[in-house]
DNA sequence: ATCTTGACTCAAT
DNA sequence: CATTGAGCCAAGA
């Protein structure tokens, strides 16, 4: 079997996100470009729907650069991405976060 | 192997 | 604010 003791990039993917603090969030971009993937900001949405069923990924912290979810607005995963994030306190506005984005740094 | 999609982003219009 | 086009690239069909 071929090693991998490198993280692969779902893993270092996930583990940024893991690093974002509660009550903030950070772009699909932002997290690419943490994670080393550069302008792959399309395979972090990829990367965190492959996330294993017993988790503790915030995926919920992850949003697109102009501050929109990126679910559509209604369907349940949205409703469920809205509600974690108000209850860590962050405001969402007419399905946009109101909120300063975490940088790194 | 080709074509389409998509949890994206940015600049230009 | 909305639309468009280009850049990016892995999955699916």
């Amino acid at each position: 079997m071929g090693y991998q003791e490198e993280p692969t990039k779902d893993q270092k993917i996930w583990q940024v996100v893991m690093a974002v603090p509660p009550g903030k969030v950070v772009s699909y971009g932002q997290v690419a470009d943490m994670a080393g993937l550069g302008r792959q900001a399309r395979y972090i949405g990829r990367a965190l729907g492959k996330l294993p069923k017993g988790h503790s990924v915030p995926w919920y912290r992850v949003i697109r650069s102009n501050g929109q979810i990126a679910f559509p607005e209604g369907s349940e995963i949205y409703q469920e991405q809205v509600s974690r994030l108000q209850a860590e306190g962050v405001e969402v506005v007419n399905g946009r976060v109101a909120m300063r984005r975490f940088r790194w740094q």
